[in-house]
DNA sequence: CTGTTAGCGCTTTCAT
DNA sequence: ATGAAAGCGCTAACAG
């Protein structure tokens, strides 16, 4: 094991001082052309890693980094991501970060434009985005590569920009494999009843559109005899979910499974157990509060998680190392899709804010 | 929130200089009894928390670790524990850590008793174990509580010792939650063949007697009606197994589901598809290679994971966080249970990017 | 454009 | 038993 390579060591091979070195591996300017090949040079033969640690205490400047993602309520999984992003925040408690989030509403396409002018009109070091709508989101991220502000996506990735990184599950594979796990604890007869969220002034969010997708690849796939109902699903007009609900189970003999791909699947519990229909089947998207509750009672049979706190953390994480520590990063990160059941849930409360 | 207090502000507080209060955080004695009271009763008003940055860069002093755990073989299971120990003193790279490794083979309960006597008489800064004999691991441990050399247990808890913490997984719920995902792909008739391990010079490992006990425990709460056949395995012998397998396969008129209770799952596996049986149901523990190559192959239906990477990242870095910066530990620590598929397999892979 | 230098807060050694 | 002081390696300000 080599003695590690300090800066000093660096400066006196290149034949200058540790103020120079500096200047190239930060890209402050004012070098000279000769100094910096001959940094540059011996920066290609050696392994540099800076020591984080004596960084991070020498660091003077600090940083403004700007949040944004769909509004967060209370035990819901955007909340989580926050939660991740603000623990990764904690492991670096001695530089100095501003953080300013915003919020907007994800079923409403509007509210994203408006924010996101917001956005583009504030000067930062950093974006992490959590994104909903595609247009929206590409208009921001080319404003953003103009100025050089790197960002990072969680939760999904949107085609047509340039994302440091980007944090999500494979929402396909993630569809995909509901309808394995749905299909393998119900009779080839039984109904599915798909649920997806209705928004405003938008068809439907990305990933919605990629898990319907790797559905019903599946059951396509697999030649599953299922017949599968779509159900539309309002989370701004919750009445008119009623009628769709009522409807559903009116029209069908026998109970219908149900699959919901988004996070609101407690919803459907919550109309299940006030009208007493016993005996469905049922996988939902999301650790959120309510959904566990669902899955503890019994309603619910599987949550799929998408480790939200992780996104976030490592995001975070992710940013800061890049813009403090220019470390190198992997751009693409699927993060797993976990199985939960009513008897491993507890086991996946890592970050502690799961809570009821 | 308040600026942070430091070492000299604790000194100055109390009116003695930085070294002295240094010697009071450390017990590192040579301190009047009229200055430790003094920095102590600050100590009690003031909440300090050394910046662990710069303690790191300022510490001189190394570290001793001793690690046993049961032989390593590649692509399985301790080796991912060894991998989880690695990737935490990566990131402590510049702390000076003296590691022992000490494996035992883990069939071999005489194996694990000289092993364990050599390194009773090690001196050591700290003990990281992977136990499998209750006994032998008790008695090491009431050597180490007299030397006050701290301990952390990894894939299991003993009872009867006194860890720093520990990091498992709850084999029972790891039992139960196996037969209510077996039983809920197979049919009420089928059997259900279940295979543990045979070891030398003991009945059995203690996880497998509680997941043994939580699967049969699951059954028997659900009035499941699936005949269960226990079916002996031996590692060491695996000419036996032959045996066994084919005294199985012929005994029965339809063939039954398989649960393994321990990672090997891929032998059985493999003897299926050498003699050519198809249709089996199958669950087995464990991320090993061998076992993720069946799972894709569509042999093995579920695979349970426990998170040995974490377990083994996490009690290096919650020791050393203990030896160096005092940190605060919980004792219990229960990892996930994941739930593996063919379609999930592919993002639990994080060897490289270990975080949290 | 470049070299020098003052910190950052903690650990450890060395006088006293 | 105690205080003073020398590092640890990097950042950033400052003086040329």
């Amino acid at each position: 094991m080599q003695k590690k390579v300090r800066i000093i060591d660096i400066a006196k091979m290149a034949g200058v001082s540790k103020g120079t070195v500096d200047r190239v591996l930060h890209n402050r300017g004012n070098v000279s052309e000769k100094a910096r090949t001959a940094i540059n040079r011996v920066l290609d033969e050696v392994n540099y890693k800076p020591n984080i640690h004596v960084s991070a205490i020498s660091l003077k400047r600090s940083y403004k980094i700007v949040v944004t993602t769909p509004e967060v309520s209370p035990g819901a999984y955007w909340e989580s991501i926050h939660n991740g992003i603000h623990h990764a925040l904690e492991e670096y408690e001695n530089i100095k970060i501003e953080l300013l989030v915003f919020t907007y509403n994800q079923y409403d396409i509007f509210s994203c434009r408006q924010i996101f002018e917001k956005i583009a009109s504030l000067k930062m070091d950093a974006l992490i985005i959590g994104p909903t709508f595609a247009e929206e989101t590409i208009n921001l991220c080319k404003k953003m590569d103009d100025r050089d502000v790197p960002y990072i996506f969680v939760d999904s990735n949107i085609e047509s920009t340039m994302p440091l990184a980007f944090l999500s599950a494979d929402h396909y594979v993630c569809g995909y494999m509901i309808a394995k796990l749905i299909t393998s604890i119900i009779r080839p007869e039984t109904n599915i009843a798909i649920f997806q969220a209705v928004r405003r002034g938008d068809i439907s969010s990305n990933t919605t559109i990629l898990r319907k997708k790797g559905f019903t690849d599946y059951l396509e796939k697999n030649k599953c005899t299922n017949l599968v109902l779509s159900i539309p699903f309002s989370v701004t007009e919750p009445e008119s979910n009623e009628m769709y609900l009522s409807r559903l189970f009116r029209s069908q003999k026998e109970v219908p499974a149900i699959v919901v791909l988004n996070s609101r699947g407690n919803f459907i519990a919550d109309y299940l157990e006030a009208n007493h229909i016993e005996g469905v089947k049922m996988i939902c998207m999301d650790l959120t509060s309510a959904n566990i509750e669902a899955l503890k009672k019994g309603q619910i049979d599987y949550l799929i998680g998408q480790e939200p706190e992780y996104q976030g953390f490592f995001a975070m994480k992710t940013m800061l190392e890049y813009l403090i520590f220019k470390k190198k990063i992997t751009k693409e990160n699927y993060v797993q899709l976990d199985i939960i059941t009513q008897e491993n849930i507890d086991f996946y409360k890592r970050f502690n804010n799961i809570m009821y």
